[in-house]
Order: structure tokens, then C-alpha cells, then sequence
RNA sequence: GCCGCGUUGGUCAAGAGGUUAAGACGCCUCCCUUUCACGGAGGAAUCACGGGUUCGAGUCCCGUACGUGGUACCA
């Protein structure tokens, strides 16, 4: 392993739209493996593709690492020493670099048109060939600054013909580095592309801008997904002959977030087909005006979206699945990260969720709560009143959203009643009990569950009634239905004259009902 | 097609040659509770296949199958 007093890590997201969780959770290894080392978290948004560009997508990202808690030490926002963070703003630092591999006779101008290609590779096809790259099997038989003469590639050049630059890898060589995650791995430079360095508008490729950056941002270990390991031999192949390989980060491919069905990468169209949301936060494209769901907006708490992100691909060897972040920074290690995709499963996630609302004191999401409730309709909560009844209902709610439905009862009486749960308990008898138990609330001086449950008790053995069915008719009148913490929890909550107001109302409904 | 990576219950996974192959989610049964949850006790369910190496293989090697990623002037 490299010097781990010096750790620099960098998350270099392309703001093309929302967040997607697998991106998350790259940010959060990043995160943990920079903490864990007292080491920098470096943001650096890879915008080199300006016709992909998507308004809002890169304040979008910060917004969803503030939720996080992630919150880098280097970005285009904080700023840092090794700015600017945003590839578009360092356009000419690249043509330097492509320079000096042409100059080394490692990279070539290539003058080849897009139908040029779209040739080259039907011809290819159409010999049967294994593959359709652009490579040392092909590249003498294309218009490049290897097969022109000097003179008609300076002519090219100064007459501004579009170019390209492209990497020059030759075949019989083999490229080994070593993953933190899945140790050694070898390519052979026979099936390795001449990929285009530096584009025809003058920006750079990831490619070219990767090894670039990384090297003069010193970053230390650079995490990405599985999807670019195929790409490695050619960042290391430019490592190599710009900069050195000691100076070469180290490596980790982390493994996918693959689909909880079928096959294939998580992909946000899942999460709409399946009905969970697959990004941090919503997200609407600015062109369509298409929302895709966020988990803060479909109810999870930040350390819950972190915990379950964390397991999808890694564990500390023991049996404790819950994390809070500075634990996990405490336990990460990248050995313990697999080397196998894994299935998104949203049965868990929600599992972590609830885990994480049982968990958390209620002041902690009661802002996120209030203003749920507020949407829902319920208004002009008291702050402290809500802390309450957060704290009285939380272990029943698996998401955010589920506190409207457990907890709006304390602020407004109920509209409807569970019938078939008060059929065949409710007759005369039953009205003129709780006309006697209303009376005896009323004398309570104290309200509190205790003595109501007491009083209600003595009441009952008096009158030879079971307690439990009066418990249930208590609970519908209170509640509307059968559901929420104890009965007597709930009056006490509720207040005296609320409590004593909702008994009379549903007895005056049920009286209505015809089997009274 | 070619190249890379991977493969322990339905899902997440522990496991680093000798285990009755942990645990979690989900599912089922029961207890608690005349509610819903929480909590508790149980249950069903797994080493992709074939060859080696070894006294012994989920663990090491090879092959096959399957999955997955890449194969763009996208990242």
C-alpha cells in the first residue's frame, strides 16, 4: 500500500443528471478511506463533454453530498490548492500534456472522419474480425500523422482540418497492476484500443484528463466503479510514459450495484419500474421536466442511506450491521470490500431505515417530519408537541413518509372508524360505560396513562366488563382505527378535553350505527 | 464475437484446507399485546458444474457454464 500520510481521494462525477446511489456510494468509500487516513476528499466534476451539459446537474450533486454529510475538503465550491476542480476550466492544461506524448511518439494527430470510421469498422465486420477498434491492426491503413508525411500533417494542422488525438499502443506487451481490491490483473496490449485523447473541440477526454488530474491534484488512491477496468491499461499505459508509475494512484475497482431482478447495472429506470428510487435526491431533467424520486424525498434518513450503501459491497467481518458514519470510518477497510456485484434489495434498505428512525432521537428528523406533516395538511405544529409524538410512534414507521400515517391522529380527531373492529362490541351497555368513564376522567386532576388506565380498570371490574374490549372501543374512539401505542399513552397525549371531546363524538357515531 | 471481472440460501453475506457452512433482510409458525409495531423463540432455504492437487476442498489449480462490464471524439 502506498504512504497512507498523505491520502488523497477524489470523487469526479459527470453532471449529467441525478445522483445515482452506486455514485453515492463511491463518494462514501472515498469518504471513509480519506477520514479513516486523515486524508482529503477532493470533488472534482469531470464536465469534458459539453454536449451532454445539464443545467442544475452540478449543484444538484452538491446538495445531495451537503444531505449526505459528505462533505468534500476540495470542490469547485470550498475551493483548495489544486483548483480549479472543474475539467472544463482546465482545458489547457491537457493540450500541454497531449503534446508531450506526441512529442515521446506515444500519442498521434488523427485526421479520420466520423464516416471514416463508420467504414473502418464495417470493413472490419465485413472481414470477420474480433474487434472493431481503432488499434494497431488498423491504425496504418487510417489518415493519421502515421501514415501522412510530416509535411501533410503540419499542413492539416495549420490549415485547421478537425483532429483528434489518439494514444498510440502497440502490440506484445502486457500492462499489470495491482487492485486494492482484486489484487492482480493483467491486460495484453494486443486487444488494447488507440483511445482518443483530446477531442476535435480541444477538450480532453476521461481518459486523458483522469491521469492528468489525478497527477496534479497528488491524488493517492482513486476508487471508480467496475466499469473502468477495461480502461485501466490505457490510463496506465499514459501513466507510464507522462508521469511515472510511482506516482500512479492506487487502484480500486469497486464492484456494481446490479438490478434486484433481471440483469444488468442498476439504472434509474428500475427503480421507476420496481417503484424505489435509485438516485440521492429527486431529480427533474431540466429538458423533459421527468422527475426521478430521491430517498430523501421517499423518507430516509441520511445515516440509513449511508449505513445501507455502505453494506451493498462491504462489512466489518462481524455480525453488527449498523453503522453510524464515524463507525464506519473507524472499520472501514478496502479488504473487506467485495469483488462480486450486488443486487439492490429494497426490503433491506427499508429495513435499515427503520433501524435508523428507531435508533435516532426524535429531534434529530423532526424538521423533515414537521414538514411532511405540513404537506400532508396538518399545520401550526408545536415543535416540542411533535417530539413527542415522534418519539411515541417512531419504532412503527419504516420511512419518513410513514409519520403521517402514525402520527396525524394527535393533531386532528379522526374522520372515519374502524366499524368491523367496534361490530359486536358496542351496545347500550357499552354507552352508558363510557358516559360513567367519561365522568371519571373528568375527575382526574392529573391526566396522566397511569391513572387513566387505573381509573378505567376499577370502572370495568365494577361494572363486569372486560377491560379488553374496552381498550379496543377506547382505542377506535381515540384513534379511528386499530393501530398506535397504548391506549392510555395516547389519551394522555391527546389531553383531557380532547380525549373526553372524541369519546363522545364516536359514541354518538356508533349510537348511529345499527347495531347499537 | 473479442477482452476483463465475477459466481456461498430468493437477496445481502461470514468463511482465508478439517465448521453441525455464521448472521441479516424477506417468508412461515409460536410467545408477548384484545390494536399496529417493537421485542423474544423457532422453521424452511445455500457452496454453479466437471476435472484435478490433497489423508481431507466452499476454501488451491484447470476447464465449462452462467452472470456482468467494456469494446464511442460518454463518463
Amino acid at each position: 500500500m502506498k504512504d497512507l500520510n498523505n491520502v488523497r481521494v477524489r470523487f469526479a462525477p459527470s453532471p449529467t443528471g441525478g445522483l445515482h446511489l452506486g455514485g453515492v456510494r463511491t463518494v462514501l468509500y472515498n469518504y471513509l478511506f480519506a477520514k479513516k487516513y486523515n486524508g482529503k476528499f477532493i470533488l472534482r466534476i469531470e464536465d469534458t463533454d459539453q454536449s451532454r451539459f445539464v443545467e442544475g446537474a452540478e449543484e444538484y450533486i452538491n446538495q445531495c453530498l451537503s444531505w449526505c454529510g459528505l462533505q468534500p475538503d476540495e470542490s469547485p465550491l470550498a475551493g483548495g490548492e489544486y483548483g480549479p476542480y472543474r475539467q472544463s476550466e482546465r482545458k489547457g492544461i491537457y493540450l500541454n500534456y497531449a503534446q508531450q506524448l506526441i512529442d515521446k511518439g506515444v500519442a498521434y494527430y488523427a485526421f479520420d472522419t466520423t464516416e471514416d470510421l463508420e467504414k473502418m469498422r464495417e470493413d472490419l465486420k465485413a472481414e470477420g474480425s474480433h474487434s472493431l477498434q481503432y488499434d494497431h491492426r488498423v491504425r496504418l491503413k487510417m489518415k493519421n500523422s502515421l501514415t501522412l508525411s510530416k509535411d501533410e500533417t503540419s499542413n492539416l494542422l495549420k490549415s485547421s482540418t478537425p483532429h483528434v488525438v489518439r494514444i498510440k499502443i502497440d502490440p506484445g506487451q502486457k500492462i499489470k497492476f495491482t487492485d486494492l481490491i482484486r489484487g492482480e490483473i493483467e491486460f495484453d496490449t494486443d486487444n488494447v484500443d488507440d483511445k482518443v485523447l483530446l477531442k476535435s473541440d480541444g477538450m480532453p477526454t476521461y481518459h486523458l484528463a483522469v491521469v492528468v488530474d489525478d497527477f496534479l491534484m497528488k491524488i493517492s488512491h482513486a476508487f471508480r466503479g467496475e466499469e473502468w477496468l477495461p480502461s485501466a491499461p490505457v490510463h496506465i499505459h499514459i501513466w507510464q510514459h507522462l508521469f511515472g508509475l510511482d506516482k500512479m494512484p492506487q487502484w480500486a475497482h469497486l464492484p456494481l450495484i446490479l438490478k434486484p431482478d433481471g440483469n444488468g447495472k442498476l439504472s434509474k429506470r428500475d427503480g421507476d419500474r420496481l417503484g424505489f428510487p435509485v438516485y440521492a435526491m429527486n431529480w427533474t431533467d431540466p429538458l423533459s421536466g421527468e422527475l426521478t424520486k430521491g430517498f430523501k424525498e421517499s423518507g430516509f434518513v441520511p445515516q440509513a442511506f449511508l449505513n445501507l450503501l455502505a453494506l451493498l459491497g462491504w462489512n466489518d467481518g462481524t455480525e453488527n450491521e449498523i453503522f453510524s458514519l464515524n463507525e464506519m470510518v473507524e472499520k472501514f477497510s478496502l479488504d473487506r470490500v467485495h469483488t462480486s456485484g450486488a443486487k439492490f434489495n429494497f426490503e433491506k434498505a427499508k429495513w435499515f431505515n427503520h433501524e435508523w428512525i428507531k435508533k435516532l432521537p426524535a429531534n434529530e428528523f423532526s424538521e423533515d417530519v414537521y414538514k411532511i406533516l405540513e404537506e400532508s395538511g396538518i399545520s401550526k405544529i408545536d415543535h416540542n408537541f411533535l417530539e413527542t409524538i415522534i418519539s411515541l410512534v417512531k419504532e412503527r414507521c419504516t420511512t419518513l413518509l410513514d409519520f403521517v400515517e402514525q402520527a396525524s391522529y394527535f393533531f386532528q380527531s379522526p374522520e372515519t372508524f374502524d366499524i368491523d373492529a367496534v361490530k359486536g362490541k358496542w351496545n347500550l351497555t357499552k354507552y352508558e360505560f363510557f358516559k360513567l368513564l367519561s365522568k371519571q376522567f373528568e375527575n382526574i386532576s392529573e391526566f396522566k396513562s397511569e391513572i387513566i388506565e387505573e381509573k378505567t380498570k376499577q370502572l370495568c371490574s365494577e361494572n363486569s366488563i372486560k377491560i379488553g374490549e374496552v381498550q379496543m372501543l377506547l382505542r377506535i374512539m381515540l384513534v379511528g382505527k386499530k393501530t398506535g401505542p397504548g391506549v392510555f399513552i395516547i389519551a394522555e397525549t391527546l389531553g383531557k378535553s380532547e380525549t373526553l371531546k372524541r369519546i363522545e363524538k364516536a359514541a354518538n357515531y356508533f349510537n348511529g350505527l345499527q347495531y347499537t
